[in-house]
DNA sequence: AATATCTACTTGCATTTTGCAAGTAAAAAG
DNA sequence: CTTTTTACTTGCAAAATGCAAGTAGATATT
């Protein structure tokens, strides 16, 4: 978890290295569904990460480039995090791994409208949910 | 990490539930490069896991039905792993996974045989190893 | 048959991470 | 000027991780 030591050269293995816990995907999903999100905003997910853990995380991700700490506008005490182009990079395993959980793990009764769109058209949902967070980021860094 | 509590009913958090850690995937990497694999075998890969916390992780994966451990033919010591069905559904995420390990955080020189395979025809790819994990299934299930 | 070795774990213990609850400091709102 | 909001930090208990050593039964060796 610390940043440096990685446990080998397998690019699965450096992954994990980053975000392989049960917290930092969950972090990202946040981002990828709502854009931006301001710290307060994580600790009111569903899963009720501890604020501890949070700030590490946040910072972890912050370090490794996954996701970009914005100043809110008009206020200074408010920070936006989005996720960085590498984050948004992210997505497609992300979206792997709920398709894996909802087929596997999941109440059946409760499918997502972000999954129906997944398996309706895949390759469709990754394009526009990504240049959707791209243009985002454009749109910010002017 | 223990089985029943779930922290929501949101699948990718589901999933982190049962594999997010440092070394699950790790082990479905294995099994997806190997096809199969006895606990030593596990042992003497490069992130050299400690077999006390591979005996857990065993365990767990087996407890949810994504690895399946069989009698190694004509010894009563061994034992051989292989991924389920369920894991072997996990190898698209996987395969997320790594290629963005690749493109991120790995040593630009040394790009798998397996990752350049999946470059050139991810869809092909995928095919053809799950195919051929799955029809693993079905010679030893009989 | 006796002994050594191999295989799959388990155990003990130190370190690290997680999780909960409470506290703090600065900005913003009233 | 006081209260509230926001983003954290701190202290401490519990759990997970990691290392080294131990064990028990099957297998190979002499």
């Amino acid at each position: 978890m610390k940043s440096g030591d990685k446990r080998s050269d397998c690019p699965i293995s450096s992954s994990l290295d980053i975000f392989g816990d049960r917290w930092s995907l969950l972090i990202v999903r946040d981002l990828m569904v709502y854009k931006t999100r301001t710290y307060g905003d994580f600790t009111k997910s569903a899963e009720r990460i501890a604020t501890n853990i949070l700030a590490k995380r946040l910072q972890v991700l912050e370090d490794n480039g996954i996701i970009i700490k914005l100043p809110y506008p008009d206020n200074k005490v408010k920070g936006l995090y989005k996720l960085s182009p590498k984050g948004v990079d992210l997505i497609p395993a992300l979206v792997e791994i709920a398709l894996w959980g909802e087929k596997y793990v999941s109440n059946p009764n409760e499918g997502s409208p972000f999954l129906k769109e997944v398996k309706k058209n895949k390759t469709k949902f990754l394009k526009n949910i990504m240049d959707q967070l791209s243009a985002d980021d454009a749109a910010t860094s002017d």
